[in-house]
DNA sequence: TTGACATATTCCTATATAGGCATATATTTG
DNA sequence: CAAATATATGCCTATATAGGAATATGTCAA
């Protein structure tokens, strides 16, 4: 099996850093015609032409044609399942004292575990 | 230029899912052997090995021989950057109200930037 | 040493890029 | 209509999978 598309998914969408740059143009919110992002990323227009399609196609931008522009805007609510998936892990590099107080915690237990495994085992 | 590689970043390597659902096995903070994650996971041994593989170039876990086994651990804070990345969206799914609030201000705005443009138009 | 067990590695294949370039497809304007 | 402008699409190539099967490597135990 080769490796999915990256229209399969957000996390997909996102392990381009491209993409991500293209992302950080419509951060503010406002809408922006393909032409603004290739000026502001000095990127090729067919370039962004096809990061933001593969963005569509997973819901992280919405276009609307106006005149002979595309307009494109985030929808960044789309981002909300990695967000969802790497809050989980906040807990390890956020609050160095909490941080070090579960370690010792787990150590703690670790021990109290293998000694149960030794004694199950004989 | 084709895809980067899964092992360029932390976005490549969690874009695979199964290899988000290995470390989800890790995410307890213990450490694993490959044939308890095989178990958990219901996957083939090498499809296992060559996922850790991945994880561990871009720092994600970490491995310690132990005897016969390669103990697993997570190493979450090499996540951080993914989180760091997407926090910065947080805003747009979060406290509806503001959202609202957000939305109503953007939209005054372009009001003010169109006006602004059409004068300077002609 | 010889198995038995745990894990990594190699080989193979179908699939999918990302980007450059050329070009098709609107849409506006004169 | 024709030229100009904005954007999408098609083609091409080098590269990289993910997974299955077979096998190599490493380690323990009798």
């Amino acid at each position: 099996m080769a490796r999915a598309a990256t229209t399969t998914d957000v996390f997909n969408a996102i392990a381009e850093p491209r993409r991500r740059e293209v992302i950080a143009v419509l951060a503010d919110g406002r809408e922006y015609a393909v032409g603004e992002v290739v000026v502001r990323l000095r990127m090729s227009q067919p370039a962004v032409s096809k990061h933001l399609g593969v963005l569509r196609k997973v819901g992280v931008v919405s276009v609307v044609k106006r005149g002979q522009h595309r307009m494109y805007r985030l929808n960044a609510a789309e981002l909300k399942p990695v967000h969802d998936w790497v809050k989980t892990f906040e807990r390890y590099w956020t609050h160095q004292l909490d941080q070090i107080k579960e370690r010792a915690e787990r150590k703690a237990l670790e021990r109290i575990i293998s000694k149960d495994s030794r004694t199950k085992e004989k």
